[in-house]
DNA sequence: CAAATAACCTAACGTTGTTCGGTATTATAA
DNA sequence: TTATAATACCGAACAACGTTAGGTTATTTG
């Protein structure tokens, strides 16, 4: 698992320590306020020592854009292992875990709504460590279990944009616009996926 | 019309002039390398000069934002009045309008989409020239019209929040994650929002 | 033990947003 | 019309930023 080398291990250990302290700092001031310069005033290094662990800011931010995509990633797959009723229902769980970890786990979610998927093409195969993998997954097996009904123009990978739009949407809402917005926004959530969710049978 | 004296109008000629000038730099170079700098290089000012006008860059984002806000709110007001269907068709075509004014007009968008709302709870009034209360006016004539039904926590509020959100969510899927993708996915989203709306019935 | 590599720092460069002090220019009031 | 006040504007500076170059020390490898 861990590099062998003592020094490899020693640079991995405080790679993460960067990593962990960069993140602490974006909860702490935004995203928008990251510094370089004060990550290395946290972590009892100069300016210039990060570069050898980072090529670059932007570097930083990819690998926790990285990280916070595992976790979110083992967030919806949790949901698939651990309940047992209709597929809709899992459906429906998913979708709002993907808000509950766009809300408690902000300072990733922030970081990773700038990135850019690689796919450019339907055709393009689905990265299978993506979220979107997970949700396709799960939308194939409620149609074939017969619980969703394919449309024209309408396929597993449609439903699943859709279903991915309205959860993206009532995420990033709730963190931008409504973020004072005093509320428990989950029943409604609940109640609107359902009630499309019901639409697609 | 416009302010009396000459000086006055002056000033918001240049004060005109130099939110134009961000606002095609934002085009240029996006929204998170807009300098002020910049801008006062283009109007061929100081950059202290433009202080005169804007208490700071983020006042000329927020004269932006508003300006934004304006435009947005045009664009689904003229919905309304052009067409002569049934009311949800009214609010498909809004929905689509929003997605389409996201991507055509994405300076803006971009701008608005970080600004939060003053409202803090459902109990205060909703701003009459908001894009919300445009769409909350449509699903209250639907809703009069006997097209949309309402239900236990879910009324027109929370209808047109998950109408908002869901189009919000194609949008900014649209701009960032998506960015790249090479289709036209508004046969897809008016598909996703016909189906959604027939589940209010 | 020598050579090579990795780790780390100081100093600097070119940016950025913003403020201060001063100088013109314009409008207002006597 | 002239004195006074307000506006418009700029140069210079400040503090902070991301990044790079060059150099020094520590560690690993041959």
């Amino acid at each position: 698992m861990s590099s062998r080398s003592p020094r490899q291990r020693r640079h991995e250990k405080t790679k993460q320590e960067i990593l962990q302290t960069a993140l602490g700092l974006i909860k702490e001031v935004g995203f928008e306020n990251l510094s370089l310069r004060e990550i290395a005033r946290r972590v009892d290094y100069s300016p210039a020592g990060l570069y050898e662990y980072f090529d670059s800011k932007e570097g930083i931010i990819q690998a926790l854009s990285n990280e916070g995509n595992r976790q979110l990633l083992e967030a919806l797959s949790s949901i698939q292992k651990n309940q047992s009723r209709s597929v809709t229902c899992y459906l429906v769980e998913m979708c709002l875990a993907y808000i509950d970890f766009a809300l408690h786990k902000r300072e990733y979610f922030t970081l990773m709504s700038n990135l850019p998927s690689e796919r450019t093409t339907i055709d393009e195969p689905v990265r299978a460590d993506s979220p979107y993998a997970v949700y396709l997954e799960t939308v194939q097996a409620a149609i074939a279990g017969g619980e969703i009904q394919i449309r024209e123009n309408f396929g597993p990978e449609e439903i699943t944009y859709s279903l991915w739009a309205f959860v993206h949407g009532m995420a990033t809402l709730r963190l931008t616009h409504l973020m004072h917005f005093q509320a428990n926004f989950e029943p409604v959530n609940r109640l609107s996926l359902e009630l499309y969710l019901a639409s697609l049978a």
